[in-house]
DNA sequence: TCTGGGGTCCTAGGACCC
DNA sequence: TCTGGGGTCCTAGGACCC
């Protein structure tokens, strides 16, 4: 515990429906959802004009639909979030090298091993100021707001940005968060999800402070060691966990869930052997090679199964993965249905074995493998998006997107006459598609036939000119994980910058969300 | 129209080794 | 040769988080 808030939580209100706010001027102040939009999808993140209906993350979106039917319903463009994600990130490195991600809208940032407090007056107030001024910035950088908990450690930080929920900031003063504690829900703490609050349910426990009076012994004995000394020191505000920048991923894993339960067994196989090429891409693309593999199963009935095998040493061959997985396949009864199967890669290390020219050739056939099975996949192919963007933000266009001619809503095109919009909707053979881009007026509204040769996928446009110009230069830098030394990097605020030729555009930010 | 996809960490039993 | 204890690895499952 600090005895200065000097730890910073970051949460970017509505990220995803914000960001398709500023993208798409008809949808400003107007309820948006995004998410899986098949038949078994799921809300990833509903706009606060949604939220009032009742709308919220995980929520399947069928139940969405029932209850907010005039919702604007959209498949997610992860491309463009991470773009954004990216220029967020980068405002937050500037006040601390230390920064820790926890998604793509969120982040840890300790303070005290940077240099933004430096010459402030002594007090919480300077911390206050900090976060302020990252409010203000992330707004003019990227149009979108973001709320800021500060506090003395981590779980107090992040209580602290979910008070200041939508567009605020809360500063939690070491030496009141016993009190402010206290009278909160036991799911207010890390670690406590459905099944721990009902265990200390039963045991007659339901607020923070509750479990603090509960005693560590018998904290241990309803929850286990580990957890049960972790829940009872949360709740009494201990938490020294630091801020820890980079973590290295531990497994790699692709699933999907399919519109319509799989029984034939020959087709099982082949969902197994794509996903199995999929996640060695993903290996491969990360510079990984991994030892143990994963598959899991889950049945008709959602009861779920894993099984895996830890080969003699680690690989990156999609040839070893895919026997692997389907040897432990043999192994998995699958004749009452499966609605999702996955892949998994763990026990990650750095190198591989294969020498370098056998691993340019495997890599280059597998990104042309997948290529084709994208490009070809039929009606029945998995409902959730999430496919596009999947490896960064791609300013060149990727062909294996592009060709794709699924009219998912939110989706960017373009049409020969009408010029760039996005799509509201699809179905019996036509596409409606709307006419706007993130800096015009809201747009109209026309239909076509969905294999009008007129009408073609587009790369999404950024928000802002000034995203374009910072993940120019990000890009640029050495290597694509390239961090930013404080002194070299740009200067992205309006007033400092000059973005190449499109400098003087204002921020979108103006009015936003 | 019930329940996504990508992760992390913990537990517990058995194998195996010393 | 009737009985041990500890450490590590592997497998499977579950809780939790965003």
């Amino acid at each position: 515990m600090r005895s200065q808030p000097t730890i910073l939580h970051l949460d970017m209100d509505a990220f995803f429906a914000a960001v398709e706010q500023a993208s798409k001027p008809s949808l400003r102040g107007k309820p948006v959802v995004v998410g899986g939009l098949g038949p078994r999808g799921v809300v990833s993140t509903a706009s606060y004009e949604a939220r009032r209906f009742g709308v919220h993350s995980a929520m399947p979106t069928a139940q969405a639909r029932r209850l907010c039917p005039n919702a604007a319903y959209l498949g997610p463009r992860f491309g463009v979030y991470r773009a954004v994600s990216d220029v967020v990130m980068e405002l937050l490195h500037r006040l601390s090298p230390l920064v820790e991600p926890l998604s793509l809208d969120e982040a840890f940032v300790d303070l005290e091993a940077g240099e933004a407090l430096v010459g402030r007056p002594e007090g919480p107030q300077a911390a206050r100021e900090v976060g302020e001024q990252l409010r203000a910035d992330i707004r003019a950088a990227t149009g979108l707001s973001g709320s800021v908990g500060l506090a003395g450690s981590k779980m107090l930080a992040k209580i602290a940005s979910e008070r200041a929920k939508p567009d605020g900031l809360v500063l939690t003063e070491p030496g009141t968060e016993r009190e402010m504690l206290a009278p909160l829900t036991v799911r207010t703490l890390p670690g406590v999800g459905p099944a721990t609050a009902e265990t200390l349910r039963r045991a007659g426990i339901t607020t923070v402070g509750e479990v603090a009076e509960a005693g560590a012994d018998e904290l241990l004995r309803l929850l286990g060691k580990a957890h049960g000394t972790s829940v009872y020191a949360m709740a009494q505000g201990i938490d020294d966990r630091p801020v820890v920048a980079e973590r290295d991923a531990k497994s790699v894993s692709v699933e999907d869930t399919y519109d319509v339960d799989l029984t034939d067994r020959t087709r099982v196989r082949m969902e197994v052997e794509r996903l199995a090429g999929r996640c060695v891409t993903r290996l491969r693309a990360a510079g990984r090679s991994g030892r143990t593999v994963v598959i899991k199963v889950r049945s008709y009935d959602f009861s779920t199964l894993t099984r895996s095998e830890t080969l003699r040493g680690p690989t990156d061959d999609p040839g070893v993965v895919k026997e692997s997985a389907q040897r432990l396949l043999e192994g998995v009864d699958t004749t009452a249905g499966v609605r999702l199967l996955g892949v998994a890669v763990s026990g990650l290390a750095d190198f591989t074995q294969e020498d370098l020219f056998a691993q340019a050739q495997a890599a280059r056939s597998e990104a042309a493998q997948e290529a084709v099975s994208a490009a070809g996949e039929g009606p029945d192919a998995p409902g959730a998006a999430g496919e596009e963007g999947e490896r960064g933000l791609s300013f060149a266009p990727e062909p294996v997107v592009l060709a794709d001619r699924r009219w998912t809503p939110g989706r960017d095109v373009r049409h020969a006459e009408h010029g760039r919009g996005w799509v509201q909707g699809s179905g019996v053979g036509k596409v409606t598609v709307r006419f706007e881009e993130p800096d015009s007026a809201p747009g109209r509204v026309r239909t076509f036939s969905v294999d009008d040769p007129d009408l073609e996928p587009a790369e999404p446009r950024l928000l802002d000119a000034r995203i374009a110009a910072v993940l120019a230069w990000r890009e640029g830098t050495s290597g694509s994980r390239a961090r930013a030394d404080q002194s070299s990097a740009p200067a992205i605020r309006p007033k400092s910058r000059s973005a190449g030729g499109a400098a003087d555009s204002p921020p979108t930010g103006t009015s936003s969300p």
